[in-house]
DNA sequence: TTTATTGCAAACCTTTTGCAAACCC
DNA sequence: GGGTTTGCAAAAGGTTTGCAATAAA
């Protein structure tokens, strides 16, 4: 996967050693292929002791290969940041996420930030509510 | 206070009853005047048990009576809903949190989600950065 | 070789829950 | 009076940490 190559070059180039594990737990990000919990990342990297996998998101994080989502109910999912700088939208019915970006919005923001003194340095936007198929299934 | 009021009559039409610990809740919350953690509401309201301190605010949050908010650590705030919907300027430097609202805003990630078919329910926006008063004096 | 990283288990912290007593309507 | 609500203490999650062993550079 090319996206766990590019993961693993920019821990590199942030001075952090590429263990196994670590590999492992990339793999199994990009093999999960959408959001996931620390819990879900634990069952896909077997072998990987749970604390490593704990610290190896946080890592990621800070790093900005995978970014943080706080769903409606507070809990918490991680995803790999593919896309640069994006927002959610959480279907409240099936739990999928679908990413969108749109310079307008974030202009809007830079403007409401800078308007009011404020020194932007990043924000998180999440839109809650029901998917285009949840919505036909369920009316 | 007359937001006291206001939230107890909220709660009463909801069916729920109004008793000496949800007043007490409601009372410290006002003086707290601002976003507040669990742990500092328990504080501000005492002879109140912490368990019923924890019922009471996710009873109000259901009730609209306060919001949530995510810091950029993750850790949850929650605030009294004074003002409608809104969203939030959070300082990283002194912690404090800013309310504004912008019908465009809105208006925008409103038309987003309709424009993938998305029946929005709700969501959230949260600025992350430094207020003009550490800017100033940070640099 | 040297230092970062891992795994385990214990510690931690926050939130929830069971239940008898107290309380509101 | 009767169903809610409370407080306490215990349980339950979820996340972090100490430390000896291990592995990367």
């Amino acid at each position: 996967m090319a996206n766990v190559d590019v993961a693993v070059e920019r821990l590199a180039q942030d001075g952090y050693r590429i263990t196994g594990p670590r590999r492992a737990v990339l793999r199994a990000i990009a093999a999960l292929d959408g959001p996931f919990t620390i819990e879900e990342l634990t069952a896909a990297a077997p072998g990987v002791g749970r604390a490593t996998v704990f610290r190896t998101v946080k890592l990621l994080h800070e790093s900005d290969v995978v970014c943080r989502m706080v769903l409606e109910d507070g809990s918490i999912r991680y995803e790999l940041a593919r896309s640069g700088h994006h927002h959610h939208l959480i279907c409240s019915q099936c739990n999928r996420v679908f990413e969108f970006s749109d310079p307008a919005v974030d202009a809007l923001i830079q403007e409401n930030a800078v308007s009011r003194g404020f020194r932007l340095a990043g924000h998180s936007l999440e839109l809650y509510g029901t998917c285009a198929e949840c919505a036909s299934r369920a009316g």
